[in-house]
DNA sequence: GACGCTCTGCCTACTAGAAGGTAGAAGGAG
DNA sequence: CTCCTTCTACCTTCTAGTAGGCAGAGCGTC
């Protein structure tokens, strides 16, 4: 609890990392045990069941990524800003590799045929991330430093899936930088003195 | 070969739907054994293993990709109306369930860890999607039937990426209606009189 | 301070079932 | 007779998950 790493965080952490790249049915307990340095069973302990251990995961993902949005508008109070902050974020993570894809996206993609338990976590981040985007993009038309040209919602939506759509481009082609390629242009259009 | 369906064809018509709701790693020959009604071992018999099997079946689809994509070619010509085939085309398709996701934008973002073989396949899947959007959009720029912010190049990938990403946002929300809804802005925005 | 108790974390050893895949026989059509 | 397809029967490896044991930490009682 108070330690910098946990066993059950190793896990959760060996976990993401796994599903990041294969998703779901693309990891075993026996894939974790290996890179955390413990056996199977030991797994089982602390998450009983395959279930258990990536609903805590998207859980836990959900959380973080709720509490980094708060600090993210703590800092930044200009829409423009917390959107390229939004997608600086992801373009960083996927042209360093160390986060070069959403758990979620991988898993939404997957959601038919996913554990409905997990299923829900997944949905319900999707739920967060499309909310938390509509509220920018509200407060963007409101004050006028966003220019969208349709509702705050649609237009959030559109976002979200330009950022998602982007990611698996990257992956698709194996180039990172086809991220920032594509959301420059849709973070230029969103700006108030757009120039083009 | 003469055949309206033959047994393979079954095979890769039920592999394709397993594959959109699942992914590489969520069927196995067992799924598809029940759903064809053959025996397991029948499957090797026409795919000696499941690389070859999802191989063929990406490559396929790719070729049916080309096909389709040279007919729609032959009867639009308008550039905009072309793209808005191609985006109700898969309105269309995740709307009715028939084919509610794209099986190669499944397949890309399990990408790192597919056996190479079918890498290969996806990844010649997004060149060619990318290289016809490429030349819609550059057609649309000469003739000035399309009206783009940014180099035709980087407006097909962030038109693909729109779609893409709103196909998993639908699959993500579980509502279909989310893909015409995000992709009619985009469209509108690239319409040479555009109303907002 | 030594004793016993319980809880935690990890272990070895195991299970049943599913995975992909193989060998070889049976059946049917040309 | 031969080819093609499908079958039964099997193999090996991997899957998630279980049973039970063992070492150490914490804690209260005598």
């Amino acid at each position: 609890m108070s330690d910098l790493s946990t066993t059950s965080d190793e896990i959760l952490a060996s976990a993401r990392t796994l599903i990041m790249s294969g998703g779901y049915n693309g990891f075993s307990y026996a894939d974790i045990a290996e890179v955390v340095g413990i056996r199977k069973a030991s797994i089982h302990h602390h998450f009983p069941s395959k279930v258990d251990l990536v609903r805590e995961l998207v859980k836990q993902y959900r959380e973080v990524g709720v509490a980094g949005v708060a600090i993210l508008e703590q800092n930044v109070s200009n829409p423009l800003d917390i959107l390229r902050a939004y997608a600086g974020h992801w373009a960083k993570c996927i042209e360093d590799s160390s986060r070069p894809f959403c758990v979620c996206a991988l898993l939404a993609s997957e959601l038919p045929s996913l554990p409905p338990e997990v299923a829900k976590e997944v949905t319900a981040f999707f739920r967060f991330i499309s909310s938390w985007l509509t509220s920018v993009m509200e407060r963007g038309a409101e004050e006028k430093t966003l220019n969208l040209s349709s509702e705050p919602g649609v237009e959030a939506e559109a976002f979200l899936a330009t950022v998602y759509g982007a990611m698996l481009s990257a992956r698709a082609y194996g180039n990172g930088e086809v991220f920032a390629t594509i959301l420059a242009p849709t973070l230029n259009r969103l700006s108030p003195v757009a120039t083009h």
